[in-house]
DNA sequence: GTCTATACGAAGATAGAC
DNA sequence: GTCTATCTTCGTATAGAC
């Protein structure tokens, strides 16, 4: 197991503090100082903050579209919205930070990572509109995904961060109660 | 009519920016400027930053409390769920930039105004989880709620911020849709 | 009660030693 | 490649005129 980089260190600390204050609101210093390097490496490193974000946002597009493009691979129905459902609760307890800066993000405009939070909002959306178009071709595609994708998430954050002490069938099966 | 009052320009452009760019990101002299006033009268209304955001956030506490404990009075099972699904909705709708801003942070710790964030999140999902706790007793009350409100929630702002377009019987039909 | 001008601290970014 | 020291800008908050 390699050891972990510098950047890697800078990344992980700058993303616990961000989901939990907000990107303004947490100061270089602050993240220098929680990942123990100083202030200057981070200029090194990424250049500038709000480079740093965006390549902590770009690294976790990355993985969420991977898992969830997977995810269904050769399942229809409801195994294929089951696997997704289960799929995204497992990515937002693996990377819970990550999840919550999206949740944050995702309706603001006018930043400079606005794109790539797009990015994630319109890979996740996606997913589920498949599902809903491949399973109810007389829904309201993104409307219903919207649902889903809301039920799953906030479902999940609830867990997360308020009920941690459940598991995640605890969670998948309320969520799968409630949108079958 | 009564004329608007120095206040509540304040407080509507205040919203209107902190639900875009964040709390910290929104300086007082954007809001002054927004509001057409100067910076100095936002402190002699407020007195200070956070307590104008706390104004703000007390302000819409109460007022989606009232509508949400109002919309199921007398109703049970399906009825009342679909009365709640359609008052949140017509609130998010009504108060885009507040939905946006419980959204933004509700996940979030450790900000001065945490208190009155939990109450709006404990009075939204307390709502769902009585008529939960009323209509499928055998269900987890507290996880299906979160999953209730999540779909409503996100449906809603999906609607609001990027299909504006929709009506809000679209946007019921497809939440209740998904969640029957 | 609202304005302008200003004090003061915080935070992003850079330079240069090691 | 990482550190410390420093520069500079920006933002909260206050003082005092109107």
């Amino acid at each position: 197991m390699r050891t972990t980089t510098t950047r890697e260190h800078i990344v992980e600390a700058a993303l616990a503090l961000v989901a939990d204050r907000g990107f303004t609101a947490t100061s270089v210093d602050d993240i220098a100082s929680a990942a123990g390097v100083a202030k200057g490496s981070v200029f090194y490193n990424f250049g500038s903050k709000s480079a740093l974000f965006e390549a902590i946002i770009t690294e976790g597009v990355g993985r969420l579209t991977v898992a969830l493009r997977g995810a269904t691979v050769g399942l229809h129905g409801r195994d294929a919205l089951d696997a997704l459902v289960t799929e995204l609760l497992g990515q937002i307890r693996s990377h819970p930070d990550f999840a919550k800066l999206m949740v944050a993000e995702t309706f603001r405009t006018g930043r400079s990572w606005q794109d790539s939070i797009r990015l994630v909002r319109e890979e996740a959306m996606g997913a589920f509109a498949a599902v809903v178009a491949d399973t109810w071709p007389h829904r309201d595609a993104t409307l219903t995904a919207a649902a889903l994708f809301g039920a799953t998430l906030l479902a999940g954050l609830e867990w997360l961060v308020f009920q941690p002490e459940r598991t995640l069938d605890d969670v998948r099966a309320a969520v799968l109660a409630t949108v079958h």
